[in-house]
DNA sequence: ATTATCATGATAATCATTTTCAATTGGAGA
DNA sequence: TCTCCAATTGAAAATGATTATCATGATAAT
């Protein structure tokens, strides 16, 4: 999969006209062996271990890059900061957010996704994309 | 209802030791007698208008203290900017927010909802808050 | 290799929001 | 009503995240 992401970001790259860089491949690898949902800072930390050199406006670029080229989604939890998940092709989930420990659990529901085109035709409206996030506590902290 | 909401905020500020002003009446009223969903700006314009000489971190601090006392909600369209909605006691709903004309549309889905709860079952997931939006394109927008 | 572009890193600039602080005000108690 | 102190206010500075600028360096088509 990562073999695939790396195609396609770099197809995208071609496509647009841009050009391929050291720092963008070395932000895509970083990327995609780390987890999904690091915001920025927390990407550019990781980059930043490889590579000291690298500048933060560097990462903030790339990451909107992925965004454009479909290989990642820009989030916002709330906290001020933006991250950015995996995207999967023709995969969509959602969100289960601990306000305690931040850890963030996916999950999909064909049922909720549809009720909620329901919803969206009952008034006409056409629905381009959606968010929905279950903020509280996860199964760990309960305990 | 607007009565109502006074009484509740002037409750609040009475229970939390604080003190009533004429400026935090004055964003009050504001307030209340403005469509929902308005960001800070839009309230600290409406407020200008009654009052040029009220400051903009007194309508920052003034509308969290809505939210803390229960009769406005904090929400995020994505936008880069707070905005405050009317908080009825007891209800909820959730958002279709068109991205041509900025309008919002809300709903109220007891299925969606009752689906929400099973999901977070599921998982042992403990849900205090959620959070459910359609970005698209409204009905008028359509036409 | 040459050249036209694009990308990079450092830094300044933005933008929304928060904090600071000196001056003012509200309201409980005398 | 008067006092007094804690709470409040407005102006301005500070903050934190993100973006823009710009001189320098790298990419890739010719
Ligand atoms: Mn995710
Ligand atoms: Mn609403
Ligand atoms: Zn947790
Ligand atoms: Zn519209």
């Amino acid at each position: 999969m990562k073999r695939a992401k790396k195609k396609q970001f770099h197809d995208f790259i071609a496509a647009r006209g841009l050009k391929s860089t050291r720092q963008r491949d070395m932000v895509l690898d970083c990327f995609l062996s780390s987890d999904s949902h690091l915001s920025t800072e927390e990407l550019y930390m990781k980059v930043r271990a490889k590579n000291s050199s690298i500048g933060y406006a560097t990462v903030y670029r790339t990451l909107k890059l992925f965004a454009e080229s479909g290989i990642a989604r820009e989030i916002h939890f709330g906290d001020g900061q933006t991250r950015y998940e995996h995207v999967a092709e023709g995969e969509h989930h959602d969100h289960l957010v601990c306000t305690r420990c931040g850890s963030v659990q996916e999950f999909e529901n064909e049922a909720i996704e549809k009720l909620q085109q329901e919803v969206a035709d009952q008034f006409g409206f056409l629905v381009e994309t959606h968010k929905m996030e279950l903020y509280g506590i996860c199964s760990k902290c309960r305990k």
